[in-house]
DNA sequence: AGAGATACCTGGGAGC
DNA sequence: TGCTCCCAGGTATCTC
């Protein structure tokens, strides 16, 4: 399930595979993911070049020649991938962009909440307006533990979900929510008003490592998850709480216990994180 | 207004 | 074996 590390390697990969290929012809096969898919085609993205791909959150945006860009979010069970034109479709690939190399930009998603769309580039370099609600890049230097803290001041929910919320700091989801606490000793129910600023500190310190290790391992795969060359993200042989209920906690050996927090299971040890 | 709950979607696994 | 039910997840939209 595609989070900032997984959408990172996508957007590394995916400027391999297209920078400087032309559009020459656009297929698309499911009429709504997200939102509707049919705009690609009336769009006149053949004959435009991809200028590079660029990521913001868990978003990937690929510059065109004209000023425009596509937009990506791969929602929990996007893959793209880049292919040779004889490899056939697959039964969750939605749309088809092929490239003047012979080659397919393929999209799949299997449970539709991914989203590709043409959108504008008011400015050269800027982003789309569809990003501008988008909190701090964690890997910025924006994203401090002053940031967090001073954030924390204006909330009252329980400091997983202001992690996981994007309009606080972009990115972070379900799993990368988890190990972070857990590896900043916080528990994710703790109300995020009480947060102190060395606590603050160590969960951004602990979200920057593990955010920076798992782009390194290639991301995680749990059930859907591929990089654009097919490969797995090593990331989950290295999940310390996340999936781990009722196994030994790997600091002090409690065990592992799990919560819903906003629809969502948060893993803890309730020794470990205070 | 802020915060929590729900719908969207599909495949896989559990349980009967 | 085959059916039903539940769960996973981010985001938009709702309800209180």
């Amino acid at each position: 399930m595609p989070e900032l590390p997984e959408a990172e390697n996508i957007c590394r990969a995916l400027d391999r595979a297209l920078r400087g290929r032309t559009i020459t012809g656009v297929e698309v096969f499911t009429p709504a993911m997200r939102t509707s898919l049919l705009p690609l085609k009336r769009a006149g993205l053949e004959g435009l070049t991809i200028r590079g791909t660029r990521r913001r959150g868990r978003y990937v945006v690929a510059d065109l020649s004209d000023g425009r860009a596509l937009l990506m979010h791969f929602g929990m069970s996007g893959v793209v991938r880049v292919e040779d034109a004889s490899i056939p479709r697959r039964k969750h690939e939605h749309v088809f962009l092929h490239l003047d190399d012979g080659r397919i930009f393929r999209f799949e998603c299997t449970r539709r909440f991914s989203l590709l769309e043409v959108v504008t580039i008011p400015k050269k370099g800027t982003w789309p307006e569809e990003l501008a609600a988008l909190g701090a890049e964690p890997l910025s230097d924006e994203f401090t533990g002053e940031y967090l803290h001073s954030a924390s001041r204006r909330r009252k929910t329980a400091v997983k979900l202001l992690l996981m919320d994007n309009a606080v700091v972009t990115g972070i989801g379900n799993i990368y929510a988890n190990e972070t606490l857990f590896a900043a000793r916080v528990s994710p129910e703790r109300p995020s008003p009480e947060l102190t600023l060395p606590e603050c500190r160590r969960i951004v310190d602990a979200a920057k490592a593990i955010l920076a290790r798992a782009i390194e391992a290639g991301g995680t795969t749990i059930s859907d998850f591929l990089n654009v060359d097919g490969s797995e993200g090593k990331f989950v042989q290295e999940l310390r709480i996340y999936g781990k209920a009722g196994l030994p906690c790997p600091v002090c050996g409690c065990e592992v216990r799990c919560v819903r927090q906003g629809g969502r299971s948060s893993f803890y040890c309730p020794k470990c994180q205070k």
